[in-house]
RNA sequence: GCGCCAGUAGCUCAGUUGGAUAGAGCAACAGCCUUCUAAGCUGUGGGUCGGGGGUUCGAUUCCCUCCUGGCGCGCCA
């Protein structure tokens, strides 16, 4: 696809007549720096020792006995300690840019999934609150990936799992309750652990307005379920407002309803895993690695977190999911040798990596120079609808997306809103509506731009040697952000790839040129926006035709 | 004490799975709008890649060790 195939098979072929394994697989890679060339192997210095010859001498010998017509090249040379520098022949790179346009918006798709069904869980927000900024990052995430995924070809269903059945639902009715008595003069205590946010004082008088027989709310169960219908409905809205759908919504709850959690139990007791101990129930997980026993069932009868968690996941299995992912926060990190492990003791042929976790570090808020502590239960937090609010979902978006998921994240509120003028995201946006300028004022069909009719050696220009060779970079940069389950690596790229557009765009001029200039540069254009389109897609941004 | 993640320019972060002279944005300074959008472009300054060992042709990247920060380590979720 990208034009390395044929010179990868060339090497191949030159190696192993010098005497390389059968298996050996050259790298390619972009040199740093690009006088050099446009692609460079180490081929020569890897085989060195093996072969028992000097780097140099070896990388001589590899370039006699490359076919450059075969390979797609027009020159190979030594550099440093026994790198070989290709340079590309120029109808490699005019025949990428006629299949990347020919291909659209599915430049960039692969099928490497072979339409295996993949399950991602994300958010998973209890409703317990709105949704705050760590979830913000964590939907940004999930969501991103699921689009990495199906681009890639696998068949992703995406899953949202509500634990609307703990102990943390009967503190929310309980808060709830203490509020609706408060509002009508009762004295009453919040629980213990209750959540003490503003919001909870509007449920309680919206439970007061539509429960005039219950002016107490003596009927918790009535409370609880209203708290979280109200709350779930908040967090919709809050998804929808971020631009984020979801295939399924599992509740925690019908684990309990089916028995599921009951027979995950059972199982494991059959299969010999547990045991009785201080009026309680023990899984021995320390029989796979872990450090301590855990308890499973409490002694006052109920499960302990992880147990319905096991069941979950069994369910996925059941439905067909080979392969699940789960996008957490790095503070549910215990729970991941937990869970594999009570699926690994149930004997039912879940294999040991199953789920994989994608976790991300915690989003520290900054506003006013000061940090936000995130608690909902003091109910100081930044919610998702804020960041939306103040900079956009486009720029929210980007900014959870630009780094690492490992690594930490400070979200400056201050300065989120105060440079939202200068996000990064509006540098991408901004030349994806430059490019698509060029087609508004030149009233030309963007997708009546094929290629087949420009003689595109005329794009000769070191600008636009560096913009195609961004673009042809493109699919497999993909498929590596998707393997790794790294949608920032399409980030990076994307502005990247802008600012080589912007550098292109301010160098040379499209539209009134000499005609078979303008041709040619037309789809040049054409190729560049639709890269920023299908890349921004990815990452669940817009793609403005103007700014 | 144990486990996971991180430590790269003044700040926020990339670094293509071990490559060549370590990059980008912001911030600072100096320039560029009669031509498809100045939300742009050009230039300048800025680094013991946390410290120390090791592995090899070659280490920001892999291994060991120490230091610093975050998150976990419950019959909470």
């Amino acid at each position: 696809m990208d034009g390395t195939d044929l010179l990868r098979a060339e090497l191949v072929r030159a190696a192993q007549s010098l005497g390389a394994p059968a298996d050996v697989v050259p790298v390619l890679e972009r040199p740093r720096d690009p006088s050099f060339g446009d692609w460079a192997t180490n081929l020569a210095m890897v085989l060195a020792k093996p072969l028992g010859r000097k780097p140099r001498d070896l990388a001589a010998a590899l370039i006699e006995r490359i076919d450059k017509s075969r390979a797609g090249i027009s020159s190979a040379e030594i550099a440093g300690p026994g790198f070989i520098n290709f340079r590309v022949s120029a109808d490699v790179f005019s025949e990428g840019l006629r299949a990347l346009i020919a291909a659209g918006e599915q430049y960039g798709r692969t099928n490497a999934g072979q339409g295996c069904p993949v399950n991602v869980e994300f958010v998973s927000a209890n409703p317990t609150g709105p949704l705050h900024v760590g979830h913000g990052r964590q939907a940004a995430l999930g969501d991103a990936i699921t689009s990495l995924l199906a681009a890639s070809g696998w068949k992703v269903t995406r899953e949202f799992y509500y634990n609307d059945a703990g102990a943390q639902i009967m503190n929310l009715a309980l808060s709830v309750q203490a509020r609706v008595r408060q509002l009508g003069g009762v004295e009453a205590a919040m629980p213990e652990g209750g959540y003490h946010g503003e919001y909870i004082r509007d449920l309680a008088q919206r439970y007061i307005d539509e429960h005039s027989s219950d002016p107490n709310a003596d009927a918790l169960d009535a409370v609880r379920r209203f708290a979280v219908r109200e709350l779930r409905k908040e967090q919709d809205l809050d998804l929808q407002a971020f631009g984020v759908k979801f295939d399924v919504y599992f509740l925690e709850s019908s684990l309990y309803s089916d028995g599921r959690v009951e027979a995950t139990v059972e199982r494991l007791v059959a299969a010999g895993h547990t045991y009785q101990k201080d009026g309680a129930l023990w899984l021995k997980t320390t029989d796979y690695g872990d450090d301590k026993d855990r308890v499973m069932r409490k002694s006052d009868g109920t499960y302990t977190y992880f147990v319905p968690d096991v069941a979950y996941h069994v369910t996925k299995w059941e439905r067909g999911f080979t392969r699940a992912i789960n996008v957490q926060g790095a503070d549910h990190h215990s729970t991941v040798t937990r869970v594999r492990i009570g699926l690994q003791a149930l004997d039912i042929g879940i294999p040991e990596g199953y789920p994989e976790y994608v976790l991300h570090q915690m989003v520290t808020v900054m506003r006013g120079g000061d940090e936000v502590k995130i608690s909902k239960r003091a109910g100081s937090y930044v919610t998702v609808r804020d960041l939306i609010d103040e900079v956009g979902r486009d720029a929210v978006r980007y900014f959870f997306l630009m780094r690492k998921g490992d690594s930490q994240l400070v979200f400056d509120v201050d300065v989120a809103r105060s440079q939202s003028d200068e996000n990064p995201v509006y540098y991408i946006q901004m030349a994806h509506a430059r490019m698509s300028g060029i087609f508004r004022v030149g009233e030309i069909d963007a997708s009546s731009v094929t290629g087949v009719d420009a003689d595109l050696s005329v794009l000769s220009l070191p600008e636009e040697q560096e913009l195609m060779k961004a673009l042809l970079d493109y699919p497999a940069l993909v498929a590596g952000a998707a393997e790794a389950l790294e949608p920032h690596r399409i980030a990076t790229y994307l502005h990247d790839t802008a600012g080589k557009a912007h550098l292109w765009y301010h160098k040379a001029h499209v539209l009134n040129e000499p005609d078979h200039l303008m041709r040619a540069r037309l789809v040049l254009a054409r190729a560049t926006q639709l890269v920023l389109r299908n890349g921004l897609q990815l990452l669940g941004i817009t793609a403005p035709e103007r700014m």
